[in-house]
Parts: structure tokens; sequence; C-alpha cells
DNA sequence: TCAGTAATACTACCATGGTAGTTTTAAGGT
DNA sequence: ACCTTAAAACTACCATGGTAGTATTACTGA
């Protein structure tokens, strides 16, 4: 909100995620729902929470001698910025260049295509 | 290449983008090309040059006292870093999904919409 | 030849993300 | 009442991006 939210490093958007998917997660469920995919300390994930505090992307509330976070940040605003931002950074604005840079260089597949197709044409039939 | 590029500052891509558009320019050069966005010291473009160069992102040669820079990045490498990047981030890899959040996060313009499918249909053609 | 100038080199500083160890606090069971 | 344990608090450290001032060097024109 009032800090960019594109700025947010790896490891906080991927809290953010875990957040939004269960609001008032206690230090130690984030620290286990992220376990797999990042081997962690758990002082590190509460460090960064209350880090993320302080920025304002995040609050808790006590229960018992826990803390329970939940985020202040919405996903679709932080999609928005982080999305925006790639946009601005890849094509200086266009964002039909940059799906463009998404599609030509990666493996996309033909159902992958498809989904995209049906995406652009429900698009137009909002916007209509 | 062996430093991830997605990891690019806002900065350094933005360097890149003028070195990929004017090879052999003098930080001189670069400073001017960025003058109207950033109003950067000229010493800022030589610093951030010079480390880009430790990072290998860049390099100069020499002509009379200046140095000429060039990228030792290919721009479709780090498009499809940064992209890949931010799919990752936004939707843990999925990209029809980024393109989603993409399309319904800001105003797409119906000529947009219609480009986009263009480029899709293209994809497809390409794929099959 | 010498002063001015334009270039690089060097140094420094700050913010932030990421990571984690150590200390304190408090709750809970035995 | 005390020991264990789990939680938060505090402190610390490093890398990197971004920014820029100061020092040095070397060319160039008067």
């Amino acid at each position: 909100m009032n800090s960019p939210a594109y700025r947010l490093g790896d490891l906080q958007l991927r809290i953010l995620q875990s957040l939004w998917d269960r609001p008032d997660s206690s230090v130690a469920e984030v620290h286990a729902e992220l376990k797999p995919e990042r081997d962690l300390a758990y002082t590190t994930v509460a460090t960064m929470l209350r880090k993320m505090e302080t920025r304002g992307l995040v609050a808790h509330r006590e229960e018992g001698r826990s803390f329970l976070y939940r985020a202040l940040v919405a996903a679709e605003e932080v999609s928005r910025s982080v999305g925006q931002h790639l946009v601005d950074r890849l094509s200086s604005g266009s964002l039909t260049e940059a799906v463009s840079h998404l599609l030509t260089s990666r493996e996309v597949s033909r159902d992958e295509l498809d989904q995209l197709e049906k995406l652009i044409k429900e698009a137009k039939r909002r916007s209509k």
C-alpha cells in the first residue's frame, strides 16, 4: 500500500501466499508450510514475519503464548503490483510485449495456449 | 549466465536495455540515455557498470580515454529469466495463471486484447 | 608546459532481504 | 515450587542494489 508491493522479496511473497491460504497462522505453521521447499530455521521465519509487520505487510494477534499472523495486503493487490512491475521492467509498460516475451521464452503447451485463448476471449467479453 | 539473471535490479536492467539498444556505449552515453527517466549522477552509472562487469553482465573495451561497454547477456535470455521468475513468484509456475493475473489486474484495451489473441494464434501455429 | 577537463578508480554509505544464533519470558506438567 | 520447553525478542551478519563524493590520471588545447 504505502510501501510498493512489487518490492517484495521471494521469501516475503512466499510467506504472504502462505498466509493468504491460511490466515491466522502461527510462526510454527508458516514454518511448517514452507519446510518442504525451503529448509529455514524457525527463527528465520519469525524474524521475517516481524520485519514484515514493521513494513505493514502483516499483522498479528496473540493467542495464548503464540502469535497468529495474517496478511494485511490483498493477494489481488500484490499480484497486480508485481505483475505491473514486471511489465514495466520487461517492456516499459507494454503488456502485449510482456506476454509475448513469456510466450516465446519457454515451452508452452498446446493446452496452455488453449487456456490462454479462452482467457482472452473472456476478457474481451467482459470489457465490451 | 552463471549468476541468475532474474535478480537484476531495476537500474541494472535499465542499463542492459540501453546497451542492447546501443552496444559500445560510453558511460556518458548510457548516462545521457537514462537522464530523462532517472536523474542520476554520472558516477552512479559508472559505478553500476563496474559492478555489473564484476558480475559478468557487461564488458568494456577501451577507446581513447573512455570505456565502451556492451552487454554480455542476451536480451532473450534475460527476458526469459525475468519472466520465468515472475511466473514462479506469482503462480508457482503456471503461465496461464500468471497471464490471467496480468489481464485481470489492470485495464487492458480492446486493441491489446486483439494483439494478444493474435500472439496466441501465432504461437499455436508455430507449435503445431 | 601547464592548466583545465573528462575519464576512471576508489571509497563510502544506506536500505533491505535473507538467515540464524542467543537471550529472555512465560506456561505447564510433575 | 521447579524444571522443561516453546515462544517471542533481541542482536548480528552478510550480500547486493543503489547512490554518489573524492581522488587520481591522462589528454588536449592555449
